[in-house]
DNA sequence: CTGCTGACTGGTA
DNA sequence: GTACCAGCCAGCA
């Protein structure tokens, strides 16, 4: 079968994201079907500029905002604060519960 | 085709 | 907890 760009599938990954829930790039990656590339995951959501993909919903592996391209990266803070996440000045609180694909077992 | 960069991660100090 | 180093993948010049 015919696998999109994996531009087109990291964005369909991050589209899958619900409200109020946060993924690392690290965890698109690997839904995407390649866990080691989040690097280029990073450079997708730098690109990416839909606003039908929630790029603010993926943040760093650390539980940080990571970066932010489309403004200031505050404004990613209240974004995701207004999705009933808290952040705080650089790190999300409770990053590790509100995670998507939450982990089960402590430690992957 | 070759090389560099980047919204990263994990390990070590 | 923070700081530095090396490794990794995809996209672009």
């Amino acid at each position: 079968m015919k696998v999109a760009s994996f531009r087109a599938r990291v964005l369909a990954v991050v589209r899958r994201i619900p409200a109020g829930r946060v993924a690392t790039y690290g965890d698109v990656a690997e839904l995407a079907g390649h866990p080691r590339a989040w690097r280029a995951v990073g450079s997708i959501m730098r690109d990416c500029r839909d606003p039908a993909t929630p790029c603010h919903r993926v943040v760093g592996a650390a539980g940080t905002l990571g970066g932010w391209s489309a403004g200031n990266l505050q404004l990613k803070g209240e974004l995701l604060r207004e999705e009933g996440v808290v952040v705080t000045t650089r790190r999300i609180r409770g990053f590790r519960d509100i995670r998507w694909r939450r982990l089960s077992r402590r430690h992957r």
